[in-house]
DNA sequence: CATACCTGCTAGCTTCTCTTTGCATGTGCG
DNA sequence: CGCACATGCAAAGAGAAGCTAGCAGGTATG
């Protein structure tokens, strides 16, 4: 897979989003530099394992995280994470690209629907 | 300046939270083309007035635009807008560095900054 | 078999964000 | 002077997001 292309419109606003916060920029910081197993990464990071999962699941659905899921040597069942390497470049032109292929919240939502 | 060299942890945060809404993404779309007032660019967006301004002002708190107060030829008060022009590039390995200097959500310390 | 790891989920509370509605102010024009 | 247009701010409700606490299941080790 490719490194981020250019992101459409609402795929654009969900990775923003996912990473619009500290919690989960700290995740996505500490994957970079090795996966990791969910509980071992929450001690890591010192937050509990539900709220893990929780941000986990956000970057997961932004596609910049992955899970495998792994048996370990003594038969625990291990989830590692890792990131998925991605490189965004952001300016307002390319955000004027990005939001021409904006959804619109309303009911219907063909693609390029508008103007 | 403020070409947004490499923000800060909060600062990044700041950023991205600022971008990562439609309505603001939108926002600086249409900013990018041209500078527009509030009224304006309330109706081209077909937004009301209270909104727009909301989502202004954390644009213009993240940086992202500035507002210049000027007067029109029949002497109204005209508030225009305009992006600061900015080449955001994120990568896992840039957030990790941006993290390292992420300020802990504690107790007290940032000096009147809390709602 | 109890303890210690690993996994996942949900109910429920709290907090933040978004959005609308309404008010207040100022200037120019018919 | 009232209408049209410009500016701003704040209260208040709805909804989304964040977080904790608790439950349930799995495998290994003492």
């Amino acid at each position: 897979m490719s490194s981020a292309p250019s992101p459409i419109g609402d795929d654009l606003v969900r990775v923003l989003a996912s990473l619009a916060n500290p919690h989960r920029l700290r995740i996505v910081a500490a994957l970079a530099r090795e996966r990791a197993y969910v509980s071992g990464l929450a001690r890591q990071l010192g937050i509990s394992r539900a709220l893990l999962q929780v941000h986990l699941r956000k970057l997961a659905a932004a596609g910049l995280v992955t899970a495998s899921l792994e048996l370990s040597e003594d038969g625990k069942a291990m989830n590692y994470y890792e990131v998925q390497p991605f490189v965004l470049t952001l300016t307002p032109e390319i955000i004027a690209a990005a939001v021409e292929t904006l959804t619109v919240p309303d009911s219907a939502e063909q693609p390029g629907a508008d103007r």
